[in-house]
RNA sequence: GGCGACGUGGCCAAGUGGUAAGGCAAGGGUCUGCAAAACCCUGAUCACGGGUUCAAAUCCCGUCGUCGCCUCCA
């Protein structure tokens, strides 16, 4: 079945043709590294590898680039906001290049914890300001400049379709807004450059064509994405939140540079919400991987969670909902252990599970299709080849998990061995009295045809 | 205040015109000395009220509720 992508530009479900024949270009909004992703920000970044490895297993070669957000950018949109590299690097006493190399490893640490395949190219804004700089002077000889006090401006007005991505409605915006225009001609233009304060020396700033500053918050995904993928490559992603603002002015840079749209499909990963609320950093509830990792989850579990529910649709996180997944996980992969050697191939599941996948990343039934296998009276072997091959899409590295060699102490075992006695002896009071005892202790006993088998609870 | 999305069994969640995938939990069963584990079986008419249609969870209108965006945010 052809793969077929929702695209949020043309808000309808597409073909996908790549524009390069067996290759696809894609770029993917990456963390902004002040501080630690939660589990919110990383569900987009499971969608987006879900993405990529679908277009592998449809046999494309995938160019991934992500940038990394290493430049403080404004709290808020007035211009008496702190800048949130600055800020961290003030609570903690570290430079801002020494919090966004810490927060950038953490990054890749959570990553690699969720089988998140690493971007082909993983580019930090910091080390593009030359780029960025050439991305504004294109914008500004073609007449979409102007200058305030604080930095240069996009002038929206002069885009005939500005906010088209987001469907944009500008006269309601302007009617119902809440922020202060301060020097800005219209309520939707946004900083190309700003310029650093005359009275502080910034850590992070860089001489200009304009002066002294930085670059604004939304040139470096239209500098980056460019200078690796081109003027108008295959697909770009990111946080729904990206669609009204961040891919919006992204794609408003382009056109005034290239009379381009940046990219041929635009797909946007939908919010884990807590309790009916969005997950953010500064609210209360911040979950990162780590925090799951403490409270005794294999972060994979998480990583499953998130096939529950479509991309496209809000997800809500509980601690129900996570038990429920980690639990399903740990079934189908000790099953998926206890299959053995793989075999051959079956080719009807496999269709099956391509064309789930393939209409717009349906991992809710990829899944069932894949339990429906588990279940099937298919032979062993031929599950646990077909699941593998599953497996490179769904990554839940299912080939080298193997059920946790546990130290179970010299007590314990003894215990078991007398239980075992009595039961040969058929003294079963006496067995489950010991058995009691075990459970008591912590541990859970399972009679199997191979003996007894013990685990901690 | 403006814009938008959503409301499916106890929970999470697919399905978007032809009588409701899957997972978790629950109940029943098989197995077991009893358990555990595993496996099998069982359950929803789709927020509410109208309308369109031969036919609606699925389209339209209204009501209620929840959430998101409008400010950096995945």
């Amino acid at each position: 079945m052809k793969l077929r992508l929702f695209d949020t530009y043309t808000r309808s479900v597409r073909d996908f043709e790549p524009l390069e024949d067996r290759h696809v270009g894609l770029y993917t909004c990456g963390p902004t590294v002040y501080d630690y992703a939660h589990i919110g920000n990383l569900r987009t970044f499971i969608f987006e590898d879900l993405l990529r490895r679908t277009l592998e297993f449809n046999g494309y070669t995938v160019t991934h680039v992500m940038n990394v957000t290493d430049v403080g950018h404004l709290v808020s949109d007035a211009d008496t906001g702190e800048d949130k590299m600055e800020k961290s690097a003030r609570r903690t006493g570290k430079t801002a290049w020494e919090i966004a190399e810490y927060y950038t490893q953490a990054f890749i640490q959570d990553c690699d914890r969720l089988n998140i395949k690493m971007p082909t190219v993983l580019c930090r804004a910091t080390d593009h300001i030359q780029e960025q700089i050439d991305f504004i002077r294109c914008i500004e000889e073609q007449g979409y400049t102007y200058s305030t006090s604080d930095g240069i401006y996009f002038d929206t007005s002069k885009l005939a379709d500005y906010g088209y991505l987001a469907r944009l409605d500008i006269e309601g915006l302007q009617a119902g807004s809440r922020i202060e225009l301060g020097e800005k001609r219209h309520l939707t233009d946004f900083a190309l450059w700003k310029f650093s304060p005359k009275d502080q020396q910034r850590q992070m700033e860089w001489d200009s064509p304009w002066g002294k500053g930085f670059p604004g918050w939304h040139i470096e995904c239209s500098a980056m994405s460019v200078k690796y993928l081109g003027n108008f490559f295959d697909i770009h992603c990111g946080g729904e939140d990206h669609i009204p603002v961040h891919h919006t002015n992204e794609i408003a840079q382009t056109e005034a540079c290239y009379h381009t749209h940046l990219a041929n499909f635009w797909m946007h990963g939908y919010f884990l919400q807590i309790d009916e609320a969005k997950m953010a950093k500064s609210s209360g509830e911040f979950l990162r991987v780590q925090t799951l990792i403490d409270r005794g989850y294999d972060p994979l579990a998480y990583r499953f969670f998130t096939f529950s529910a479509l991309y496209r649709a809000k997800l809500n996180f509980t601690w129900e909902g996570l038990d429920a997944a980690a639990k399903s996980f740990d079934r189908l992969r000790t099953m998926v252990y206890q299959w053995g050697e793989p075999g051959i191939v079956d080719e009807d599941y496999i269709d099956q599970f391509e064309e789930q996948v393939n209409d717009d990343l349906n991992f809710p039934r990829a899944l069932a299709v894949t339990w429906e296998l588990a279940r099937s009276s298919l032979p062993d072997a031929t599950k646990k080849a077909t699941i593998l091959v599953f497996d490179q899409v769904l990554g839940l590295r299912l080939a080298e998990w193997q059920p946790q060699e546990q130290v179970i102490p010299d007590e314990i075992l003894e215990l078991a061995a007398s239980r075992t006695k009595m039961r040969q002896e058929k003294r079963w009071a006496e067995a489950d009295a010991l058995r009691d005892q075990i459970i008591a202790a912590g541990y859970e006993i399972e009679d199997t045809p191979a003996g007894p088998r013990i685990k901690s609870l």
